[in-house]
DNA sequence: AAGTCGGGGCT
DNA sequence: AGCCCAGACTT
């Protein structure tokens, strides 16, 4: 980059002013609480500004401070989280409002160092929360910044790479408005929301297209380059409905690291570890009950970002028996509205409603 | 540096 | 059927 050719002093006033213009009204830019600004920023993590919206209300509802989150339940956390994904963010989110209360007095800190111990918040969300909540001028790189100033500066680094953010942290450092810092950094991520998407940018309704070096060369399409993930593996698995004749359906916790840790689910058994026509008798013997009537149900594909759950569902009813651990429970129908469950278990839960 | 960790929306 | 999304943490 040559930066006499860039007129940062313009690039900035053209972006903020469009900013100003055309921004979202959303939930969480209804005030510049520190809080609300975290909370939103965590759950925007990977996920879309239409998916977030119902989330961030209802969980604001429930746990409207840092310290009504930390002395809230870790199952009602996930409950709140059920659904978001990413299951990590929730538990660390409430790890981090935990130290907040204990030793910030329930204050989200304004200094740098200390946001940026607490558990979740990495460089992205450091910069968001010091520049939205606080007016710091900290650059707060995410895919958007990336995609956006990478066809503005015509930078052909792989952004799949941990590294290349640095660069793009550095580039913004030399160029955020110090001025308004939050609508800076807002501006960059609302534009490559709405003008500068991944495919077909609107480049003709962009407001910087002026200082866009892609956009002179029409090489928009050429970025940014970015390395593909490889393919998911399929791992596939028989779920297990245990129906007792009064009713009660056997449900356990998943473990508490991992994936979908602490979320619940029916029994899930690998494929391959037992045999389909010796499911039963397998059941018989681990839960000391007896078979009585066997269903097959609908199968379920459930597809993650780096596998996918290939299941085949049955409900099996049986003579009513007791559990023994603590990370099992036997739950109504009506009960299982207070678990946390995975999506592919929810929606067995629908086929049981029917 | 590579792998793990969800789920939905879009083309 | 991939690719993308206001990424962070672990190994």
């Amino acid at each position: 980059m040559q930066p006499d050719l860039f007129d940062k002093k313009a690039f900035q006033t053209d972006l903020i002013q469009w900013f100003k213009q055309n921004q979202r009204q959303l939930p969480w830019r209804e005030d510049q609480d520190p809080y609300k600004v975290w909370v939103s920023e965590i759950m925007l993590q990977q996920t879309q500004v239409d998916t977030v919206i119902p989330y961030f209300k209802n969980f604001i509802d429930k746990f409207p401070t840092p310290t009504a989150l930390a002395e809230a339940d870790e199952q009602d956390v996930l409950k709140a989280w059920e659904g978001l994904g990413y299951y990590s963010r929730a538990r660390n989110l409430h790890t981090a409002v935990k130290e907040v209360k204990e030793k910030y007095q329930g204050i989200v800190p304004e200094d740098r160092q200390q946001l940026s111990k607490l558990k979740g918040i990495g460089p992205y969300t450091l910069g968001a929360i010091m520049s939205i909540a606080y007016d710091q001028p900290e650059p707060a790189v995410d895919g958007n910044v990336m995609r956006v100033m990478s066809r503005v500066f015509r930078i052909d680094d792989d952004i799949a790479k941990q590294k290349t953010r640095r660069i793009f942290e550095n580039l913004v450092r030399e160029i955020i408005s110090l001025e308004d810092p939050s609508s800076f950094n807002q501006g960059v991520m609302e534009l490559g929301a709405l003008i500068c998407k991944p495919r077909n940018p609107q480049c003709q309704l962009c407001p910087v297209r002026a200082h866009c070096q892609a956009f002179q060369s029409n090489s928009q399409a050429d970025y940014p380059v970015k390395s593909k993930q490889k393919k998911q593996k399929t791992l596939h698995y028989y779920v297990t409905i245990l129906e007792s004749q009064s009713g009660e359906f056997l449900i356990e916790k998943r473990p508490s690291a991992g994936l979908l840790a602490g979320l619940w689910q029916f029994p899930m058994i690998e494929q391959g570890e037992v045999d389909a026509q010796l499911l039963a008798t397998f059941l018989e013997q681990t839960y000391k009950t007896k078979v009585l009537n066997t269903q097959k149900l609908e199968s379920i594909k459930h597809i993650f970002t780096h596998l996918i759950w290939s299941i085949d569902v049955f409900h099996f009813k049986v003579a009513d028996f007791s559990i023994t651990e603590s990370a099992q429970q036997l739950v109504s129908l009506a009960d299982m509205k207070d678990y946390p469950f995975p999506v592919p278990h929810q929606k067995i839960i629908e086929q049981l409603n029917i």
